[in-house]
DNA sequence: TAGATTGTTAATCGATTAACAATC
DNA sequence: TAGATTGTTAATCGATTAACAATC
């Protein structure tokens, strides 16, 4: 796999191309074509050729992809093969959601441990096998278990402090649900936001009448 | 305000200056130069004007913007000023926290019902004056109500069959949570996914050793 | 008035689309 | 082989950035 960073867009189109293909793949699809696919997908042959060109020559000249072999090549740089430990900070209405119905394996990744501030939670279990901490444990949970995740889905206000606490632990990877644009330092920390209010309102403008 | 339709990029970056025009509004900031939002933003004085061109002359040489002024006109663009009812299909752990988080009044909005198949749930209330419904009694609902837009938060399998539902009805905003490309006819259908799987799948790529 | 800052035009950059030789 | 379809180069399109005259 090429090593070159990837323009912004093609990342972004990754993960659908992958859903597209795992899609394919268990309906028995053996091969197709960037044309087919572009169909499929509403874009166009000459932008799935080039975007997969930017990862070797996946294909086959008179014949197209094959979906399986494809499929595994985009898992691989998508990294659903991989075993992250992530946890998950604040199990409220929408921590308990996302432990329940979210399918973190599929995609790389394990939940290891929950954290809240009420004390009521404390050692119950968000989801089987996943414990509630005191977040006041924070620190010292993540210098024994090296979590390389997190998901946050707290208020707010508290989700700035508790973002600075995670990466003075050394937790680079940030999945925010929060809505705040978190202010960090540090080159290496990745924050992906999650924010439910830019897309309703993105919904709205286009229901205003103009 | 202005009826050409815009570049998708503005439309997508409204939200963010929205809110943070909401946010030093509520600092007490009266006014703000393209230069200073910029630096706020991580964006540049010559991209905020040329966004805010689009809506017409909405500064003042010599002066900038008015922080009140312009998060007004940003939120009638977006349309957070109406009142607009939502109903929410699948009362399962992420509907939940949706309807008892999310604050759809601040965005023009409000939940006016919900519906799910467990007969269980019939006629309970999923967070105070929104009651949840037998699904099969959507169409009716729909008939009597008009409400304008649905949030769909239900399994993969069940989303597809219940949008063509709501489209039939003449429902043509739907805000979309389930992990499915929804295939709808209608020109002026206006699906606005959420895609929980997309979103940790990029924060994945960024976490492969390359 | 002088300084600041806009709105807008022009220049640059990057992404998408089209075309086609290479080749399975 | 002939047809199909890739990978890649070139052309186009659109978005971002820079520059500057207008003006508060």
């Amino acid at each position: 796999m090429n090593k070159r960073s990837l323009p912004a867009p093609v990342i972004r189109r990754l993960p659908r191309y992958f859903r597209y293909l795992e899609q394919l793949k268990s309906e028995g699809v053996e091969r197709i074509s960037s044309g087919k696919l572009a169909e499929l997908m509403s874009s166009t042959a000459s932008q799935v050729r080039q975007d997969f060109s930017c990862f070797g020559k996946l294909g086959q000249q008179g014949y197209g992809y094959n979906v399986a072999k494809l499929a595994a090549e985009f898992g691989d740089i998508l990294g659903v093969n991989e075993k992250r430990s992530i946890i998950l900070i604040g199990a409220g209405h929408l921590g308990r959601a996302i432990a329940t119905n979210f399918d973190f394996s599929h995609y790389g990744f394990y939940l290891s441990a929950a954290f809240d501030v009420k004390p009521e939670l404390f050692e119950t279990y968000i989801v089987d096998g996943v414990a509630i901490h005191d977040i006041a444990h924070l620190e010292s949970y993540i210098e024994l278990y090296k979590p390389q995740a997190a998901v946050l889905t707290l208020t707010q206000t508290a989700a700035q402090e508790c973002a600075e606490r995670l990466v003075a632990c050394g937790v680079k990877y940030l999945w925010n649900f929060a809505n705040i644009e978190l202010k960090l330092q540090g080159p290496d920390i990745v924050v992906e936001d999650v924010r439910f209010s830019d897309s309703i309102l993105v919904m709205s403008y286009y229901m205003v009448e103009r």
